[in-house]
DNA sequence: CATAATGTAACCATTATAGTCACATATATG
DNA sequence: CATATATGTGACTATAATGGTTACATTATG
């Protein structure tokens, strides 16, 4: 799989799931859509669960299920749940501190990004599972 | 440095050239700002000299220097000169050709995607590095 | 010619991510 | 209750991306 890819494959799980919302979906299945292992779905599902987005059940006859309605889920609350640092853009982190340019460099970028990042937000926001799961037809 | 930091180091080392735009500035001492080897700066500054947004020259006395005005230089001039494939996502590359939740994943994300990045790039063109030298102070 | 600089190939180190195995735990059902 | 079937997670391996380093050819100055 591509690295960086968690949100990617974060969407395409809860559309599998979406897609028929009224059967639980098995870690097993839907890893068969992705291509991937069970056990990277779990742990991503995981994330997806405590962020209140989906809800599971063990045993036999359990698995996966969305814990509120597609049309309440926004990628923006998925980007949330599974990006951890939130930082589409990275600062480097040495730098020499007796040099005034590089001293001042850390907080402007920060400016820049945090400007930078505020504009993709909203359009996250926008756009619900609901929307996506529309799109599959 | 941390991961992904081209941009950051990209943004460093044109701000060390604007500051003194006047003179000319070698690997070595662009390097020395950031902490990091000469060898990285001229490779990113080499991918900016392609952009058409620094020059240099060789030799004794050589180093870079900005080929235009730092105002004409904007961010996403510097970003499209940087990051190659301009993809803040990913997809992932793998999927089963056979469920049909798969098959269209792949341009529903990509219609996602592009949505979100076309709302950064604005962002990115408002800002000069003028702007950031001016920050500098 | 000596010195000082970039350009770049080749390689190593580090880190992030995905993938895998193993197993404890939980649940439905005959 | 026994069995089969799930999730949750720790521990480890594999792979890929990135940065760092060395080395050297090339170019320019004086």
């Amino acid at each position: 799989m591509a690295a960086n890819s968690k949100f990617a494959v974060a969407v395409h799980a809860l559309a599998v799931i979406a897609h028929h919302a009224d059967q639980r979906h098995t870690s097993r299945a839907i890893a068969g859509s992705i291509s991937t292992n069970p056990v990277v779905i779990r742990r991503l599902l995981a994330q997806l669960a405590r962020a209140g987005i989906v809800e599971s059940s063990h045993g036999a006859k359990g698995g996966f299920r969305l814990a509120k309605p597609a049309s309440k889920v926004s990628l923006h609350d998925v980007y949330k749940a599974v990006e951890d640092c939130g930082a589409l853009f990275a600062l480097h982190d040495k730098k020499n501190e007796k040099c005034p340019v590089a001293c001042r460099m850390a907080s402007i970028l920060e400016g820049v990004f945090e400007r930078v990042e505020s504009k993709i937000m909203p359009e996250l926001k926008r756009t619900s599972l609901a929307d996506i799961v529309g799109q599959i037809g």
